[in-house]
RNA sequence: GGCCACGUGGCGGAAUGGUUACGCAGAGGAUUGCAAAUCCUUUUAUUCCAGUUCGAUUCUGGACGUGGCCUCCA
């Protein structure tokens, strides 16, 4: 397989990926709502669309590839949580985003090519609104703007939903105003002391899902390559992008391939905000290094659901640690074969395991393997901190001072020559409570920070 | 209720119409003062039923089970 094949979500089916312009390839993410600190479900997502890019820019060249991924920095969610947490919306905004931005750097995430936010867009998302309604696809009622999903044939296409359905088994509420239960808001009225923007229909702020509309024809044009994000955004949010979208341009072509990925669980139920179950990012990556993170959440094939416990991550820590012996700073410019595991709709389980045999091979000295297995890691992320580096975190995890470190092992030297194993293994075994490895090799004892 | 995905060894997780995935754990061996690390060898699996087939874990149908979407979510 030499081609890139990807699962498409509008088609259900594995697909060889033919960019529009080699030139110019273009990939759109839907990034964070920046409301609270991300989670490791959003890391998730982060990771496998990283992993997306730095596929695209082997094959077409770092300059030949465009990868927007937004801001989400205007929405209910975040009205609602400045006002318990009692800080300013910009301040909330501000403060997540940095977070998130460590987060992203902690996983080794590549930037992406452009970060626009939801609030640089207002007038775009305005003006694209104005448009629909000229269009009459849209309707003003009382301040708020309405999409006729009615002026969609297409309406379902990407969710694999019909409309009767949805109004069959509609659960909400659905707000007078609207003609039909599918409609969805591309405007609505702000209150005095919330966020608004002043336009045709009175102050007011934009509904959730015009500013990818907006800022993916922005940046990367009415049609484009890929549009990602999880499993989750894909009704309503894809499903009213696609719709606004198409309308808006006059075409039934928004984006060419949709790519979703699995969620994260925890004891196999999704973890999400509303059941409470989430580890943060930040947590996550305490606990365990963000290679950890990062390769636990690549163990798994993109699509399929990923349990998230110890026993993962701790699994995936000691391949590292183990992988790490064989660093190199010296690294093939050749791609390795199994890079056509990764284009086979990104299988990283299998490309994983073609590591490991690159791992033997260059642990019994083959020096053309280690620098394919350097490139190799490198290529998903992995490698992104020299050896040195990752001793140093590790060591940071540890109390016991170097000095004191060295004078045990003299003891236990010492205690060895005159035959005192008893107490040489009394330290050993010390040594290894306070954190520190400990082995004897060809005479000499080697010792490692755990 | 509608729609979708999934069900592989002790665990995680790929692949495949007939031949060892891989990793972790377990077992045996080499090595070691004993270990650790490493190396060598090795045990264990395709939810159930029916069909197609010379042959199915893989294709088709059904049953059961799990999870997800249909409301904010990555």
């Amino acid at each position: 397989m030499n081609n890139l094949h990807l699962t498409n979500s509008l088609t259900n089916k594995k697909e060889i990926f033919n960019p529009i312009n080699k030139d110019n390839v273009t990939l759109y993410a839907c990034g964070p709502t920046v409301y609270d600190n991300p989670h490791v479900g959003n890391a998730r997502a982060l990771v496998v669309f990283d992993v997306l890019f730095r596929i695209l820019i082997e094959l077409y060249g770092e300059k030949k590839v465009s990868y927007v991924r937004n801001i989400t920095d205007i929405d209910d969610k975040i009205i609602e949580a400045s006002k318990i947490k009692k800080i300013s919306i910009s301040d909330l905004t501000k403060s997540v985003t940095e977070k998130f931005h460590k987060d992203c750097k902690v996983l080794f995430c590549l930037n992406p090519t452009k970060e626009p936010k939801a609030t640089d867009h207002v007038a775009g998302m305005i003006n694209t609104t104005n448009k629909l309604i000229e269009k009459n696809a849209a309707y003003e009622k009382e301040g708020h703007v309405f999409f006729a999903v009615a002026s969609f044939k297409k309406y379902g296409k990407l969710s694999n939903k019909n409309p009767d359905d949805l109004k069959a088994g509609a659960r909400v509420e659905v707000s007078k105003l609207k003609k039909d239960p599918l409609d969805f808001v591309l405007w609505k009225p702000s209150d005095k002391n919330d966020p608004g923007w002043d336009s045709p229909w009175g102050r007011g702020r934009p509904g959730w899902h015009l500013e990818c509309s907006v800022m993916s024809e922005k940046y990367l044009g009415k049609n484009f390559d890929i549009h990602g994000g999880g499993l989750d955004l894909i009704f309503p949010h894809h499903e009213n992008e696609i719709a606004q979208s198409c309308v808006y341009n006059g075409t039934d072509k928004f984006a060419n391939y949709w790519v979703h990925n699995g969620f994260v669980t925890m004891n196999k139920e999704k973890m999400s905000k509303s059941l409470g179950n989430i580890t943060t990012i930040e947590d996550a990556t305490k606990k365990y290094t963000g290679q950890v993170v990062r390769l636990s959440l690549l163990s798994a094939q993109y699509k399929q659901p990923l349990d998230w416990n110890n026993e993962l991550l701790t699994e995936q820590s000691k391949t590292l640690d183990k992988w790490y012996s064989m660093y190199s700073s010296e690294v093939s410019e050749k791609t390795p074969n199994c890079f056509n595991d990764l284009l086979d709709d990104m299988n990283t389980p299998l490309y994983i395991s073609k590591l490991h045999e690159l791992f033997q091979e260059s642990q019994k000295g083959n020096k053309d393997k280690k620098k394919e297995f350097n490139k190799a890691c490198r290529l998903i992320g992995l490698f992104n901190e020299s050896a040195e580096k990752r001793a140093e975190y590790k060591k940071s995890k540890v109390k016991i001072s170097k000095d004191n470190i060295l004078s045990k092992i003299k003891d236990r030297e010492e205690a060895k020559k005159a035959g005192n194993y008893k107490l040489a293994d009394q330290i050993r075994d010390d040594l290894n409570e306070e954190g520190i490895d400990i082995k004897d090799e060809k005479g000499k004892t080697i010792w490692n920070y755990k």
